[in-house]
DNA sequence: TAATTTAATTCAGCATACTGAAATGTCGAT
DNA sequence: ATCGACATTTCAGTATGCTGAATTAAATTA
């Protein structure tokens, strides 16, 4: 999975963080340059560089907020991952096809706790390499 | 998954091409310098740094070669991620637990060709970003 | 034995992305 | 209307890791 998200960087242009910040827009729906700096642990100053080479690859967009003109509406792109990940959607389609409700449900179950293990051990590891 | 690893890269100090290489080394099982930098895409003179930093986690050993004094045989430590991924396997033993063997074999299954396919997606991706 | 090829390392130069600080433009409060 | 706070960008400086070439050492070939 690593690997892929490896190509997926080369592919497009971006960088593993890129593409972390990129899951923390999707997650929020939009987000603003600073929330996003905080989120990724950046300063402003580097997520300019981040939602520019977003923006470039297509994944991002950058819109003027509505009402606070300083900040900015940072959202994903709609189909963001489009021709990238469209190979990878369909495989997995294919792959869950053959398994019964019952299954699913249960590879559902475990993937969504495994999640939260890796969450939960991601912490840990941060929490102390930088305390 | 990715930033888990990016976590682990940063606690040990170490790159995530070299863990990519340590992933190499341990499927191989022993290689020597040249053969790592074909199979990860480097020069030669990377990949000294790459053993280097990987040696100096304690996730690899630089050996001499027994018969041809000019090569290496890099291997990987014995429990190379021992402290650092001993949480996430515990975590994830935990996990196993919670279900039936037939449920488990389900889940094993899923997994394996879910690895197939994110092998064979990420093959496609780099060859159309490297032809 | 001498010459050539091969393996790994070293090093200078280069590219990339981050930090920290200053600059710009905008909001809210007095 | 002005002042201070805030959001983002820009920029110089820094760190990191890669390439490509030169270097060292050892094996192979003549």
């Amino acid at each position: 999975m690593v690997a892929f998200h490896e190509a997926v960087g080369a592919s497009l242009g971006v960088t593993a963080v890129d593409q972390r910040a990129l899951a923390v827009i999707m997650g929020a729906g939009s987000v603003s340059a600073g929330e996003l700096a905080r989120e990724i642990g950046l300063t402003p100053g580097a997520v300019t560089g981040v939602v520019d080479r977003l923006a470039r690859a297509g994944l991002a967009r950058r819109e003027p907020h509505p009402e606070d003109r300083r900040r900015l509406v940072i959202t994903a792109a709609p189909g963001a991952f489009g021709d990238t990940f469209a190979g990878l959607g369909k495989a997995m389609a294919q792959l869950t096809d053959r398994y019964s409700s019952a299954e699913q449900a249960v590879i559902a179950d475990w993937v969504a706790r495994t999640i939260d293990v890796l969450r939960e051990q991601t912490r840990i590891l941060n929490a102390r390499s930088r305390p």
